[in-house]
DNA sequence: TTTCTTTGCTAACATTCGTTAGTATATTAT
DNA sequence: ATAATATACTAACGAATGTTAGCAAAGAAA
């Protein structure tokens, strides 16, 4: 009888959502069945419903996870006491960490939460409208201060989030430059882009 | 009986395909239905293929006209004998443009290729390559001149072209700024961004 | 009007989907 | 060893999907 093997400090439950994760990324949530699911996992497709309550709560715990993760740090870098370029210089620095060491999560959460249902498609659209609001405020902040070129802080922000997004197209391409030098260049263009000189 | 409405110069098809943009945008590819779809245009589900194929074919047709707009404007970007960071600003301003005023296509054709099959799939993803390959080239020509900031070509058209994916956001948000406002911000962020000072 | 073509309808199909019921077999606790 | 629990299996369900066949009605051409 095949077994979901685990890792020590690892449920079955936490091994079938990593392999929601690459399969959501891969063919997207619609297109990816339980019974693809439940083969990468090396089992029946019946026998997931002994971990999971359902095909969603997949897409909760991917969604709700990366957006958690971001939302606490965003609550570190306001809480801390450095420049505003600073602050934004290290938000871009955890949004391209995030999306190249936890590229699958982070992709799903950010093109597949359409398939959210309520309550928690509004829930993870607020969330992610508040963080947009705060990031944008701090970059407000940095225009005030003189720190950042005048220009619309919504905008930057959406430049910023999906520029990174971006990244999806770097793990796929075959060339690829290394990790460090692919961040170095994003702050470059993108903070670099921001200060004012 | 429900006919399709159609206006001058335009086929009951055309009407097809511009109604399975929008709820292709809308649901994504999978989700969507040809009930759905049927729906919308106001008419049964098998009436539908008294003018189409499949929907696989929508999405082609969708896809394809997107990339054929875009090589096409490549081609006469190249051709032109102007300075590099003019054509650089003429392709993003054109991909700003397209993203604004045909917003449900190029949206659709960004995001929703994946469940094109071969050989579409395969011609699809080498024209995508091509294309950012030349736009590349071009920077880095900008690059040899001196016109631009010495960075990986590649990593800032990754930038550029998701950045202005974002305009999705744009569309979506409640407090819109206007068109041509979005367009200065987003040239001066990008471009801006990209030029030797 | 009569004929031909276009476009719509209803009904049905095979397939795939997420999920459940019921049962067998491992693993863990007593 | 025995009991209890966790985990897997097979089989099947109802619903939804893309698509086709066959027929009716509308519009265009004669």
């Amino acid at each position: 009888m095949a077994r979901i093997k685990i890792e020590k400090n690892s449920s079955r439950k936490e091994v079938i959502v990593s392999k929601a994760a690459s399969l959501f990324r891969e063919k997207g949530f619609k297109a990816a069945s339980m019974r693809d699911l439940a083969e990468a996992v090396g089992v029946e497709a019946a026998s997931l419903y002994n971990h999971i309550k359902s095909k969603t709560e997949l897409l909760h715990e991917l969604c709700f996870g990366v957006a958690n993760r971001f939302m606490q740090h965003m609550d570190e870098v306001e809480s801390k006491k450095t420049s505003s370029i600073a602050k934004i210089e290290e938000l871009v620095r955890f949004h391209i960490n995030e999306m190249v060491n936890h590229y699958e999560e982070v992709y799903v959460s950010d093109r597949e939460w359409k398939h959210l249902s309520d309550p928690y498609l509004s829930n993870f659209q607020n969330q992610r409208r508040m963080y947009r609001k705060r990031f944008a405020a701090i970059i407000e902040t940095g225009i005030r201060n003189k720190e950042v070129k005048m220009i619309d802080a919504p905008t930057a922000v959406l430049i910023i989030l999906h520029a990174i997004s971006g990244i999806e197209s770097w793990h796929r391409s075959t060339q690829k430059i290394n990790a460090a030098e692919l961040t170095n260049n994003m702050i470059t263009i993108l903070v670099g882009g921001l200060k004012n000189v």
